[in-house]
Formats: C-alpha cells, sequence, structure tokens
DNA sequence: CTGTATCCTGTAAGATACTG
DNA sequence: CAGTATCTTACAGGATACAG
C-alpha cells in the first residue's frame, strides 16, 4: 500500500471542474480588470484602453475576443463617422461579476494585513 | 483633448488595486486548489500530491512557500519516525474561501452554458 | 517522506509598426 | 478609431535527479 491517506478529505472541485479552467476565464492577465470596467456600462475600444493605461492594443484585442467567443461580452460596431466599436458585458456576463468582486475583497483584506500586521501574527 | 470619455466610468478597482496583484495571490496555477483541499483540513505534503496528482513537487513546493509567506497557511513539522510535514490554512487563509467558491461558482454557470448553448445563444 | 537543484520548454505578454 | 502582424523576451511550469 501506498500511503495511509486520512480520509478528512475534501470533495473534490465541484464534477471535475479542475477549477484551473474555471480560473481560465477570469485568470487572464488583464481580463478581471476588462471586466471590472465593462461591468460599469459598454465602453469603447480607446476608452479601455485609457481606463487600463498599461494593457497593451494586442493584449486588449485578445482577451476582448476571448470573452466574446464565450459569450461574456458583445462586440458592437457602431456606424458612426469614425467608425467605433462598443463592448458590453452579456447578462451572463454579468453573472461573473460576484467572482471578480471577491476576489477583489480578497486582495484588499491581504493588502491591509500586509501594511498593518507585517510583523503581528494573528494571535 | 484627446477623447470624450463618457463619465459612466466605474470605480477603479478599491484603491489602486490592479487586481493583477489581488489575483496574484490565487491566480498562481495550482493555488486554488491548494487551498480547496486544505479548507477540508490539515494535510501533508504528500497527500496533497495525490490530491492534485497533476501537479509536481517543485509547484507544490513553491505555492505552499508562497501561501506560507503571505500568512495563508501554516507549516509544521511533525517529528514522526519518517519526518511529516503538514500544512493548514490559517484564520486568515480561510477568510480567502469566499473568492474560491465563488470562482467554482462561475467556472460552473460557464461549464454548464458550454455544454448547453452552444448554438442557442442568450434569448 | 519532504523537499531542493538543474535543465528545458511553451506560452503569455510587451514593443513596434502597419492597415482598413 | 480599431485593430492586425511580427518579433522578442521573460517567466511559469514540467521533467528529472538528487539531498536531508
Amino acid at each position: 500500500m501506498a500511503l495511509k491517506i486520512r480520509k478528512n478529505r475534501a470533495a473534490p472541485p465541484p464534477e471535475g471542474c479542475p477549477l484551473s479552467e474555471c480560473l481560465s476565464i477570469i485568470g487572464g492577465a488583464w481580463t478581471p480588470n476588462i471586466l471590472w470596467y465593462l461591468a460599469a456600462g459598454p465602453r469603447r475600444f480607446s476608452e479601455l484602453r485609457l481606463d487600463i493605461p498599461r494593457i497593451s492594443a494586442k493584449m486588449l484585442t485578445t482577451r476582448l475576443k476571448e470573452l466574446e467567443a464565450r459569450g461574456i461580452v458583445t462586440r458592437t460596431v457602431v456606424p458612426t463617422s469614425p467608425p467605433s466599436v462598443e463592448y458590453a458585458l452579456t447578462a451572463f456576463g454579468h453573472e461573473l461579476m460576484p467572482a471578480i468582486t471577491a476576489i477583489v475583497e480578497v486582495g484588499e483584506k491581504l493588502k491591509r494585513r500586509h501594511a498593518d500586521a507585517e510583523d503581528a501574527p494573528q494571535p
């Protein structure tokens, strides 16, 4: 016999969800940020670029395509004088937001802890 | 002037949290899985390796060290005959779980949608 | 058992320049 | 404005072998 594993084993991540896959949705480097800004309402390409200054056009395009393919955002070409493109969250896209905000909250907690209790571990 | 940005701009991720940083906590390739299994109770190194079969020793070590450094897990050497090491979530570590479960839920939704509505976009 | 050290790879992502 | 194409780099992560 190999190893005596204790049986208090957690149920594996629900139904073969390796969780890695789940993360691949929102785990893309910039994806959370994009979703964050899109959650406030439709936004154009260049607006997003300004929202997220350090993102490159390439990355933004890539992520948006990805999200579009997954049914998380819609892409609408608005035939104005200089043609512009609007991106917006789908209904399904909005359903993802709880995960995003949960992560943000966690991030907040962590930062607070870092700033505050660097040398004072929990009692 | 550069661009007329609509003002319905989302508040940026709370307090300079680029969100990227927040994700770096749980965004590490295997971190969510580790956390998931650890949430059920303390676990030894090799138990985790069996829980997460495809993880390499190197990655597991790396992630665990990271998590320990961040005060998310504790590392306890148990001086048994063959020495073993127990990892456990700290109280703070448990606080992160909502984010993990939120992500899992999102992943579930996405999978269901994929399996079910591949050619039937939302009405 | 619990790691560490080394090597090697693929891929994500930055920079840059160009098109419709 | 809204992208695409190409090149390049950095780093995460796998495999393997070894150490305490």
